[in-house]
DNA sequence: CCGCATCCCCAAAGATACTG
DNA sequence: CAGTATCTTTGGGGATGCGG
């Protein structure tokens, strides 16, 4: 069942032909996990609550054909196969920043049914907040998620000297930088830095 | 048949909700054909090859409630209805413009089964030309489709006095601008000022 | 276990006919 | 012209199975 593709656009357009690559369902959210570093297939499917295993594995196989990925076996002993970025598709940053960006406008405080997947918290942290940051150290703590950013780039985890610390839980963190209001959070350290984060944040549409 | 929103990701994620609000498929395009003004719904269809009348109709629905599009009842003695962006929708054209960047590197030339819908020319010239254009008057003609780019901001249709023209075939084109190669186009005027736009033009993948 | 392939079922998309 | 109604087809969600 040599399968060809034949459920494109066909248009000539540049954006149609984007979305052919990665328009599918759960495509770019694929390649947000992949956004962090490479990865194995379980690891993914963890990230992506609710993808159907079938699924994963047909949006790992076009995405490889595409060449937005590639997949990469470890040398011993590790010797596990992970997926990961090619330079092609790690220029998919800039899109899903925009993206971020605007869809951070009409998100809105978390809801009962929204999941907080391992890792979450680095994704808007880099896409959202790094291009715009003040040069500093900053240290985000929600629950057992940390995600820092140091002169505008992100890493999971603490980092040494924050010049800024804000804990909280989700909903106090979308108060903060979307809403600004001080609700659900602590915040210790240089608080006039953090402000000039908080006033380059998008803001909400409603 | 009160329809209960339920084939969202539920991931606390920006992406992943701009996903759910214009990750549909048709929902990008349906904004793409706004972004060059408002239209009527036979225009939408028309300029959206293959999109079934009732997916357009729901798409249009799905993005009035999400606030990225308008219903508008035009004037006396018009009084037609168009849809138009929302301040909200407007604010997709940075993403639309980082996908079509990616989307044109791996684009190719157009293949027979590719439809050259009506102000397809337009949309390529404003995404992606249109900001890294240096001052200029630049006019692109193939067949019957006319954009025209002044100063870095898109119009369909000639222009007076431009310092380029550029006439061709749709395959032309790609190969001017993308593949940097001089196929199928005639070229009329400045040509440095040209090759300028050329070399600011995205890369091919290959 | 990890990395899928297979199967079944349903919801969304495609196609077309039809109506205010 | 601007959609709705209806029918068919396809793709996704979910569970399970199976080889390495």
């Amino acid at each position: 069942m040599i399968e060809r593709m034949a459920k494109h656009y066909d248009q000539y357009c540049p954006v149609a032909h984007a979305l052919d690559v990665v328009g599918d369902r759960w495509a770019l959210l694929v390649a947000r996990e992949l956004m962090q570093g490479p990865k194995r297939y379980t690891d993914l499917a963890e990230g992506l609550p609710g993808i159907g295993t079938n699924i994963l594995a047909a949006r790992l196989r076009d995405l490889e054909t595409a060449g937005v990925i590639a997949k990469k076996t470890l040398p011993p002993p590790a010797a596990s196969r992970v997926y990961e970025l090619t330079d092609y598709g790690l220029e998919l940053k800039p899109v899903m920043r925009e993206l971020a960006v605007w869809g951070a406008r009409s998100l809105g405080p978390p809801t009962t049914d929204d999941e907080l997947f391992p890792g979450w918290l680095v994704c808007p942290v880099d896409m959202i907040l790094g291009p715009l940051a003040p040069p500093g150290r900053f240290e985000f703590r929600v629950g057992d998620e940390i995600a820092s950013l140091v002169d505008g780039d992100a890493y999971t985890g603490p980092i040494d000297d924050p010049d800024v610390v804000v804990e909280g839980d989700a909903e106090g963190l979308y108060y903060l930088f979307i809403e600004r209001r001080l609700d659900g959070v602590s915040i210790s350290g240089d608080r006039a830095l953090l402000d000039r984060l908080i006033d380059a944040a998008p803001q909400p549409v409603a």
